[in-house]
RNA sequence: GGGCGAUUAGCUCAGUUGGUUAGAGCGCUUCCUUUACACGGAAGAGGUCUCAGGUUCGAGCCCUGAAUCGCCCACCA
């Protein structure tokens, strides 16, 4: 059993760490318990990659999401998060291809069975990684739910999914232009292809007419596709190339004799207002080249090399290809001229190889009836963001929305559901809920699976229900769904909410959460992304092994009100902070003589002193504010209320202030209170910090229950100790009022002190503190013992109507003025100035508000209680104003 | 091209429906090793709230415009 007295006098996270995490997993604390009466709080976590390693990003989105669980734990709600993984299709594979690299092994030597065991393996060595991360982050989540999306019970949702939209004729194959990864060799969706602005060239070149001497010409920033154009086209309303109306072109470095159609896409403006058509390459010219009947003419292979049909081209990378298109161009006449040209060239999101349009077959999901549901959703009040901005973001994309190309070719993730007939050919598809043994259509037994997998996020989008079971009827299901919250960044609303949004409504006519909060990025100092690549990561990791997770935690909250510029330093908030908190208990655990306290203190006042009463009071209205802030998400505000209740008035006030009580003897009532009050506002701020910095409030809880009897430390761990509920009742408005008085009056005797040079300890010889009425001088007679302590004073007078002597300089409040003595010529200059500057200032003020009052505007307009306020401040400014002009006749 | 956000102390940012003399952390200055904590304590300096108009009795907050920066979206051949 720790006692008090063995608390260490240095925080050791680490060890704390590992022990309690432990202890909680082991105790099932983070799994719930269900109960039917009450509305469970559930959240599922954005499953990390299966490669990924734990970044400032993580731990951002996981501290929020831990605070709001474990608060709401405490609130006595049943709390679920579910973890888990996310098995990154595209990623991985690249990652276990790389690894195979250096076995001089590639995934097709292998052949697809064998690397796709090699994938599991990795997976089962490596894939742990942030998992393990996580639980150092402190994060309690339910592991006994941890799932895996491409585990049985998520695959077979993923099936279901993919049968009943095609079942509903919401899945359709076809040939289109995607965006298309030379280097992963695979199709992406229009969010994987990320648009980045780069310096290109716009080329002018030459296509001779037909029997003509004529010719047109044409701009293009990618000169190589030309090998692929099936026409020219203008504007039909272009009165310059009216002429050319229904001729044709030849094809240079070809010599293919092409159209010149007539579109009205055709932007006259641009280039020339002539421009060569590609369908094969463009996703313009090929939707031109339906309109218009275009031959389509693929000069490309699927490595990004120019095909056959490139004719003398064939083999070229396209970067090459397209120099040497060039230079052979510029050999010739047709060759007119290079601009530069800036455009924005897409970019694929996992190895930032340009992507190529290229037109292949592929599975699409025609997105705008399940759009059409989630855009309801939001109108009808179902779904909020917060902040409430990016509604509009999730609106507008709705609203513009493409249908999602949701094939693969790769070989990690699931395979698409779908058999063909060897004999029946392509067109007999066969897509059904159990392998299919024989074509429905001619009985044939030789059948084969689509090569293809899904894009990983067609089995992200179900995640908030696949992982409680469905298509299942579980009780799970049941119970949790539709979950309570989604705490994300802004990057995947695209590529993740809107679409949970849409699969939650389709699939279980229900949205999969009711609020959707978005969190700032987490960018480093100088304000770019942090990314491995840029080398300027802080490993929060390194952080938790330095500072500890409580102290990581802590910090990011405090930064995260927006987005959030990182460095090392703002880290050391939350380091100092965990030090102040460990150091605070230190001290309160050692000037415990008693092992049993009155553990509702605000309930027995009449042992209570002033102090004690105020401290209660800041108390309870911390719980109540820190309640609010985190039922609005007001993450920042709800730590900064608590830190500075416990650094400030906890630590720098109260605890200084008990610390005569405190050496006075054991069977000292007043001692005895205090260390009840002691006790109270350490294991309530704890309880109240717990979401934040789960580890040391952990071991501070624990050690006061190991030390003290009582009903408080019933429960096994703070983690399931109640949240603090604010009480009217444990408030002392009036004793808060008068210990506010006080601290103005020490305030006042250190500032007087610190200006006029003298040293912390050296005594004043006398104070004067006059008041307003006999009330308050006895208030502050209450006080006179911690004045002389915390001032230094040696002799200390108050009352109404006291003398001031000569040479005394002093401070005014509202209704008493602070006064010292026995001060050296120097010291009574400066302090004369400085009454001016004050006199000067305030007269400012008044004339401000006598303005204001003199407005009749004002008068008549304003809410009655601004216009008292207003006067009762010019009536407290004023008699201010008087007791400072009599100051500066004290100073001759 | 469209949209969104930001612009408040030296730095990083709060400021919730318009209403006292605009706050915090870090940094800075002075003092203090007083037995919880120097990852600390006390005191202090520091702001024409980007600019220009407007609405209002009253604007950091609402409206219009401008500038600068950042982010997102987009089929700029």
């Amino acid at each position: 059993m720790t006692t008090f007295r063995e608390l260490a006098p240095k925080y050791s996270a680490k060890e704390i760490e590992e022990k309690w995490y432990h202890i909680w997993e082991t105790s099932g604390y983070f799994t719930p318990v269900v109960d039917p009466n009450k509305k469970p709080f559930v959240i599922v976590i954005p499953p990390p990659n299966v490669t990924g390693v734990l970044h400032m990003g993580h731990a951002l989105n996981n501290t929020i999401q831990d605070i709001l669980i474990r608060s709401n734990r405490m609130k006595g709600i049943p709390t679920l998060w579910v973890p888990g993984v996310d098995h990154a299709g595209i990623a991985t594979q690249n990652v276990v291809e790389k690894r195979l690299v250096k076995e001089k092994k590639t995934r097709h030597t292998l052949g697809r069975e064998k690397f796709v065991e090699e994938v599991w393996k990795w997976k089962d060595e490596h894939g742990s990684t942030i998992v393990k991360q996580l639980r150092r982050l402190g994060a309690s989540c339910d592991w006994s739910r941890e799932r895996f999306t491409m585990d049985s019970g998520l695959s077979k949702s993923v099936r279901e999914t993919f049968v009943r939209l095609y079942e509903q004729g919401l899945i359709y194959r076809g040939d289109y232009i995607i965006n298309w990864c030379p280097r992963c060799q695979t199709a992406l969706s229009d969010e994987e292809a990320v648009h980045r602005d780069l310096k290109g060239a716009l080329y002018y070149i030459k296509y001779p007419l037909e029997h003509s001497s004529e010719h047109l010409t044409v701009a293009t920033t990618r000169p190589e596709t030309m090998l692929g154009d099936t026409a020219v086209a203008i504007h039909p309303k272009d009165e310059r190339y009216k002429s050319f109306h229904g001729k044709k072109v030849i094809l240079p470095l070809i010599n293919r004799s092409i159209p010149i159609i007539l579109d009205d896409s055709v932007d006259p403006d641009f280039g020339t207002g002539i421009v060569k058509i590609t369908p094969a390459h463009d996703p313009n010219d090929f939707e031109m080249g339906k309109r218009h009947s275009l031959e389509r003419i693929k000069i490309m292979n699927p490595d990004g090399t120019i095909s056959k049909e490139g004719g003398p081209y064939e083999g070229l990378d396209r970067f090459e290809a397209r120099k040497r298109i060039v230079h052979d161009l510029e050999k010739t006449e047709l060759f007119v001229k290079r601009v530069d040209h800036g455009h924005s060239v897409g970019h694929c999101y996992r190895c930032d190889t340009v992507v190529e349009p290229y037109l292949s077959k592929q599975w699409f999901v025609r997105m705008k009836p399940l759009a059409q549901r989630a855009l309801q959703a939001q109108a009808s009040g179902q779904i909020k963001f917060l902040p409430e901005r990016w509604t509009k973001v999730y609106v507008s994309w709705l609203e513009n929305i493409r249908d999602w190309c949701i094939s693969r070719q790769i070989w990690w993730g699931h395979q698409i559901p779908v058999w063909y007939c060897k004999s029946c050919g392509d067109e007999s598809v066969m897509v059904t809920r159990q392998d299919p043994v024989h074509c429905p259509a001619c009985g044939g037994k030789e059948l084969r699976q689509d090569p293809d997998v899904l894009d990983t996020w067609f089995s992200s989008w179900l995640w908030p229900f696949s992982t409680l079971g469905w298509p299942e009827k579980t009780s799970d299901l049941n119970y949790f769904y539709p979950t309570s919250a989604l705490v994300t960044a802004q990057e995947i609303i695209f590529f993740w909410v809107a679409r949970m949004i849409m699969a939650g409504l389709q699939f279980l006519d229900h949205v999969p959460f009711h609020t959707v909060f978005i969190h700032g990025t987490v960018r480093v100092e100088g304000g770019q992304k942090m990314s491995k690549s840029l080398g300027n990561v802080i490993d929060p990791i390194e952080v938790i092994d330095e500072m500890g997770a409580d102290a990581l935690r802590f910090s990011m909250v405090m930064l995260a009100a927006t987005d959030v510029y990182l460095s090392r330093e703002k880290l050391e908030m939350g380091r100092n902070f965990t030090n102040k908190i460990w150091n605070a208990t230190r001290f309160v655990f050692r000037s415990l003589e008693h092992d049993e306290f009155i553990l509702s203190p605000a309930s027995n006042p009449k042992f209570l002193s002033d102090i004690d009463k105020w401290i209660l009071t800041e108390l309870d209205r911390t719980a109540q504010k820190m309640t609010e802030n985190l039922n609005q998400f007001r993450f920042f505000d709800a730590a900064s209320t608590i830190y500075h209740f416990f650094w400030h008035s906890f630590c720098d006030w109260y605890l200084e202030l008990v610390k005569p009580v405190l050496s006075r003897p054991k069977e000292d009532s007043a001692r005895r209170a205090v260390e009840s009050v002691l006790v109270h506002v350490l294991e309530e701020s704890i309880r109240l910090l717990h979401p934040l910095m789960p580890f040391v409030t952990e071991e501070v809880w624990q050690t006061l229950k190991a030390n003290i009897r009582s009903e408080l430390f019933k429960p096994k761990s703070i983690m399931l100790a109640s949240w603090p509920i604010s009480n009217s009742l444990r408030r002392f408005e009036k004793e808060t009022l008068m210990v506010e008085r006080f601290q103005n009056v020490v305030i006042g005797i250190r500032d007087l002190r610190s200006r006029l040079g003298l040293k912390p300890l050296e005594l004043i010889q006398k104070v004067m503190i006059i008041t307003k009425s006999n009330e308050l001088t006895q208030a502050i007679l209450n006080f006179r013992n911690e004045i002389a302590a915390f001032a230094h004073v040696s002799e200390l007078a108050v009352g109404e109507n006291l003398k001031r002597e000569s040479g005394m300089v002093g401070r005014v409040y509202e209704d008493l003025q602070v006064f010292v003595g026995g001060l050296s010529k120097e010291s009574l200059n400066q302090e004369r100035e400085r009454t001016r500057e004050k006199i000067t200032e305030l007269e400012g003020l008044v004339r401000e508000i006598d303005a204001r009052l003199q407005n009749s505007g004002f008068v008549s307009k304003a809410p009655v209680e601004v216009v008292e306020q207003e006067q009762a401040r010019k009536k407290e400014f004023e008699e201010r104003l008087v007791s400072y002009r009599e100051n500066l006749t004290l100073f001759s």
